[in-house]
DNA sequence: GTCTATATAGTGATAGAC
DNA sequence: GTCTATCACTATATAGAC
């Protein structure tokens, strides 16, 4: 039971430390820090540092399938739920004007060193893009719901990218606006 | 002479490194490797790495506004030279879907390390957006032009992420078609 | 202007005491 | 299950020979 929680406590202080640090510039010694642990505990919990990741990965995956799950119990509509998906970048504006979108940075990151996670971390880009496909299907376009969802998708790591650099809240809430007017469109023209 | 010469060849190197690999992935003995020199023999070039990294960022600065300027002679249309922009994404596409756009992966990445030339990064993503507005007021949409600026680089910055992520080929060409198409309403709207 | 040799500090990882 | 001590390696950076 205590090692369940080390555990836990190492990842989930690995989680926040590879996003606003970035994987490569994490160090254990930076880990050890936040759980308040040695650093040659860490080998008890896990053989690497590949493996803490690999468990970080598979956290964010456990924790946006949650997300995604909540979306399609509590929102009646498909249109509904995909403004759900576009308001993450209001509800997380703080994060992500600090840090940009963590499932974007990740992946970038993993791809320039051509870790063997990288496709695991595309894994939660592609949890999106299903999801995201499921909606616009129930919503009635059938024949474009993957386009739609890739659209939406590279909205959203646009709209966090330029959040970062800029650090500009009505460009936010513009672009927000603007692609659920579009969304809209969408919907009153499937009816 | 030749000092010009070595100290432009670890620049483009390092240029080329940051970019395929990351910047604090990349470290002396790559560019050492790459450029064919010795490790010492870059001290007598630049007092740090943060010096290289500053150079590099200089000339990314100086080839974009090259770029820019090479455009505003040969288009002919403000529309015209936005849609140069847009086809960035066309262009650079098999090194994007490899490592992502060299401008937003610098900045998200010189941002989460809190570096001191972050800010000087941004002064790229700052060049374009600055060039945009000026054709979208030349093209008559002077109270939106710098809105319409960021919705454009934005909208390159998604594009880029989703297509290192995916490699779609056909997911970029179909956001370029549609995002040109965009700017043809705008720019007939203001005829 | 370029080299080798080296200083110094950090990294991931291991061994073994408690 | 956690610790200290330590290893092997790599990093940036420096000093001084050529």
């Amino acid at each position: 039971m205590a090692a369940k929680t080390t555990r836990r406590q190492i990842v989930d202080a690995a989680d926040d430390l590879f996003y606003s640090g970035g994987f490569s510039q994490t160090s254990f010694a930076d880990i050890a820090a936040a759980v308040k642990i040695s650093r040659g505990n860490f080998y008890y919990h896990f053989k690497s540092k590949d493996e803490i990741l690999d468990a970080v990965i598979g956290k964010r995956l456990d924790d946006r399938e949650k997300l995604l799950a909540s979306w399609d119990q509590t929102a009646e509509s498909p249109a509904s739920r995909i403004e759900c998906f576009i308001k993450i970048v209001i509800v997380n504006q703080a994060k992500i004007m600090a840090y940009g979108c963590p499932v974007g940075t990740l992946t970038a990151e993993l791809t320039k060193l051509d870790h063997a996670s990288k496709e695991k971390a595309n894994k939660i880009m592609a949890l999106f893009r299903d999801w995201l496909t499921r909606q616009f299907e129930e919503l009635g376009c059938v024949d474009f719901a993957d386009e739609h969802a890739l659209h939406v998708l590279s909205w959203s790591q646009g709209v966090a990218t330029l959040a970062q650099t800029f650090k500009d809240e009505t460009f936010v809430q513009r672009e927000v606006r603007q692609i659920v007017s579009w969304l809209n469109d969408i919907d009153q023209d499937t009816l």
